[in-house]
DNA sequence: CCAAAAATAGCCCGATGGGGCTATTTTTTT
DNA sequence: AAAAAAATAGCCCCATCGGGCTATTTTTGG
């Protein structure tokens, strides 16, 4: 029996996450934060197994709450997430205590086979796991490249398009803009969404943000 | 008689922009465009006087061309223009060669004050009128702190809905997680679009992380 | 050259959004 | 206590969005 402690500013994010916990039994959510502050009181009077930290929040980001929990409680373990796959985050991650690292927008099955054994400790995850899922999802990595492109990955108009989304166009000013049809647009759009797992344009438009804020070439 | 030239990503923006500079009689809007690249072309044929050169903007920043157009002109005064009074921003645009800069969402009235200002150069506007203003709009000063107050000023209600809706969340949501009706949030939504000038959600959502961005409290 | 992937475009239809109005109640300010 | 501002809520109406589905043409990769 595991149980978590979920941190992200959006509690949308943090019901997504927790579904996808619910699906394996021996997992339980026993708390929820939106920023490493709450995170850090809730801790202090529950501690949990495993706390999965969303990297920006405001008030206290992920990596200070990490270090701070890391002073506090060392023992616990703690995954930080994030919507890109940056190896920057990733290592700074690393160094600050977070015993793994996961990007979101993968399959949840993805999910529970990482976290799986990170709880079980079956494998080596001092950085060995972290690490092989971060590559898989960076570097093309045989078969794994495979499962990014099934996934993250969109094609160059999609980004086009994702950018256009994100700046607040409609999509009648986008087909306008690309000399399209707006139809087109909006199958474009249809598969943007799906394939990075969000409801609206608005949700869209923060993703694409969260990647510019660090450079992320989208 | 003092020319501009208006540089935005936003028609909307140069629309309201040409209106307001519309008020002072003096002032000719000669031209618009939405990008540091087009406001580079335009120049190339035609001079302006003065350039309000909005920061962010697609193919070429503000910053980039701001740095440009000096070194090419060095005799146009260049006005930035921002969503935010940042004083990162502010001294990068003093830095690159800028004249002035103008927070939008300012009173009308404030922008013609301003740029008399800095057109008829009456005022040593080397570096301090437009740290005045800037610190007018980011320190407590006395009656000018009334009038941002008056002015882009969301109520705490709106602000709340504004944070809600940057997240993603659709109207019925928010009607929900305030426990308010979804009437009640479209009002207030259709408050916030026309205090902040935008379009639409997406833009809304941006305006707010733009200023979540920098810390500022929004 | 052929197969797969991407880009194009259309259709239908219900959900959501956004503008324009009016109006009542609560809260704040004067 | 009176006036002003904010919050609440409703209405109508059309625009935009987003999901599901099919289908053709380009482009790309092996």
């Amino acid at each position: 029996m595991y149980t978590f402690l979920v941190v992200d500013d959006s509690s949308e994010a943090r019901e997504a996450i927790s579904d996808i916990l619910s699906l394996e039994p021996s997992f339980y959510v026993i708390g929820q934060a939106s920023n490493g502050k709450e995170a850090l009181k809730f801790l202090q009077n529950r501690k949990a197994d495993i706390v999965l930290m969303d990297i920006n929040m405001p008030e206290m980001n992920g990596f200070e709450a990490t270090k701070q929990i890391k002073t506090l409680f060392p023992d616990i373990t703690i995954i930080m997430l994030s919507v890109s796959d940056d190896v920057q985050d990733f290592f700074e991650a690393l160094k600050l205590g977070a015993q793994g690292y996961l990007v979101k927008n993968l399959e949840p099955q993805l999910w529970l086979d990482y976290l799986r054994s990170v709880a079980t400790g079956d494998t080596p995850l001092e950085k060995g796991i972290a690490m092989r899922i971060l590559q898989e999802f960076t570097e093309g990595g045989g078969k794994a490249q495979q499962q990014k492109e099934q996934f993250h990955s969109l094609t160059k108009r999609e980004r086009e398009i994702l950018q256009l989304v994100a700046e607040g166009y409609t999509n009648r000013d986008i087909a306008c803009n690309l000399t399209i049809s707006e139809n087109t647009v909006k199958n474009h759009l249809k598969n943007i969404l799906q394939k990075l797992h969000v409801k609206n344009r608005v949700q869209l438009a923060r993703y694409a943000a969260e990647f510019k804020n660090k450079g992320y070439p989208l």
